[in-house]
DNA sequence: ACTGATCCTTACGTGAACGTCAGATTATCA
DNA sequence: TGATAATCTGACGTTCACGTAAGGATCAGT
């Protein structure tokens, strides 16, 4: 709980702080043991580069991946399994930001961009078909409410 | 397979054909045993007036009753427990019903009308809340997408 | 260097939501 | 009145997504 007074106001981001899995639990709503859990299944990265028995090691980003694996996980109702196909070219988000830093060449940098867009826009499908049934379901409900209305009022 | 042919062009409705479990699966996009497990938690009504052995037998409506169970089920993303709470005033609709159209009461009446709303109304809160999260999702993945937009243009 | 808090790995346990199998029973139709 | 298909009631098995406990190591502060 003490707060390095180093790092003053702490503005949540800029400064890369290094977290450790029992903070990033709380700030995700998750626990260590679910962390683990993706990382076992290969949901989350798991640093190749960790050395056995260490602690894990995240980053403001990793918080952010997580929170919206989760996210993703309720609000589309989807297992691990699926999450994990469906985020596998994202998996690798770090590698391929990395690879278009690192090349010059430009059509390689537009391959990667319409890589990304593509698996944006499957996320994007997906989270539009849900709403699209939810606003069904809203109608149907609304509908019967009305109903319910209709009959009360004839009883007045 | 073989379809009665007194029942002609059987148009879904109307006709209060009686079904038995296997149909009601299959209608339902479930199985007999889910069906069974449903009853066997109290999610369905399990006629308290078939004798022990004897094949359930199932309406129309109690088709309409489990697709619904589903559809809140998968959309919602609730337990079958919290379902149980949230429909165990419906539960009791087909008596609510018959007690609707045998009191002669209007104050009563309207007391059971008030009580349908207040079940449907919360049904609706939880869809739109659901909206809301998916909606909000929605946003950040389109920015998301703009932002790829972007820089494949400053590509070119 | 010590200490308390947190983390590590390993491994077994758990609840939800069914799947599956066996053996008996019930319904339908020729 | 059989024969065939579908259903019945247990009861045990399974998968997913973690929970939990043990025994030991690591890390931050003093």
């Amino acid at each position: 709980m003490s707060i390095s007074f180093d790092a003053p106001s702490t503005p949540e981001d800029e400064v890369p702080r290094v977290m450790r899995i029992g903070e990033v639990a709380e700030l995700t709503g998750t626990t260590p043991r679910t962390i683990r859990y993706y990382e076992e299944i290969g949901l989350l990265a798991g640093g190749t580069d960790r050395q056995l028995g260490k602690h894990r090691c995240y980053s403001h980003g990793d918080v952010e991946r997580i929170q919206e694996i989760v996210r993703l996980k309720d609000l589309l109702g989807l297992s691990l399994e699926q999450l994990s196909q469906l985020l596998e070219a994202e998996t690798a988000r770090a590698d391929i930001r990395r690879e278009f830093q690192a090349t010059d060449d430009p059509e390689r940098q537009r391959e990667l961009l319409l890589q990304s867009r593509g698996h944006i826009d499957t996320q994007l499908g997906l989270v539009r078909g849900r709403i699209a049934e939810l606003s069904r379901l809203e109608a149907d409900l609304s509908a019967r409410a009305q109903r319910v209305r209709d009959r009360l009022e004839a009883l007045s």
